[in-house]
DNA sequence: TATGTAGGATACCAAAAGGTATCATGTCAA
DNA sequence: TTGACATGATACCTTTTGGTATCCTACATA
């Protein structure tokens, strides 16, 4: 569970991948779409979606040759969990977004 | 902005900085003490200490020849808003009682 | 089939991160 | 004042991380 809680910290820590997140909030994207919008090269931004993967962040689906990325929302729960350890230090706005994601499969 | 919103999210990458976040939030902690809590220097969790003043998590006070570590919950803010940019993601119906209740004082 | 395109995988490199050791500074207390 | 203690700061080391270059595989299609 804490392995579960350093990979989803983790794959939010870096600006890049975070871009990569909304995007994929706007629209599911293939590999190369994703890595069209970066000054990199399309291996570094496979890299950065493996990390997202790993974390739970995303999922990824085949599509013939191609590879869907697409958001995976209950990935965020581990973080919005852990967050929630500080109840009571600030406004309900936390309590709102985890209570959303809380309920989404139940 | 978007540097703050790095900070904030580098200073949460590392398990160590997330241990810390929850022993201060049941107590204020000297750095001596927090680092008795740790297997590894004082100095090493003095840096971990200041990546999370940094990214104002935390706030330090001067009490004599000591440092007062404290909690500094409005420093979760950014990290909370980001987050919120997935709100219509995670569950459409709660999403809108949500924005219906954040306004009702408008 | 032949060819171009989407993706997988690995070796390699530079920079950042996490850690230690060490020494300097400031303050409490006798 | 003097000694002990809490902290600050820096040099240094090793591992991880973000990136490129390169080559390989799979699949769509002319």
């Amino acid at each position: 569970m804490n392995a579960v809680v350093q990979s989803s910290f983790r794959a939010l820590a870096d600006p890049t991948r975070r871009d990569i997140l909304i995007m994929l909030s706007d629209r599911d994207m293939t590999i190369a779409e994703v890595a069209a919008q970066f000054d990199m090269t399309r291996a570094a931004v496979k890299k950065h979606l493996n990390i997202l993967e790993h974390g739970a962040l995303i999922d990824v689906q085949p599509r013939g040759r191609e590879r869907i990325n697409r958001i995976h929302p209950e990935g965020f729960r581990p973080v919005l969990d852990w967050l929630g350890f500080f109840d009571g230090f600030w406004d309900d706005r936390l309590h709102a977004l985890k209570s959303s994601i809380e309920n989404k499969d139940t």
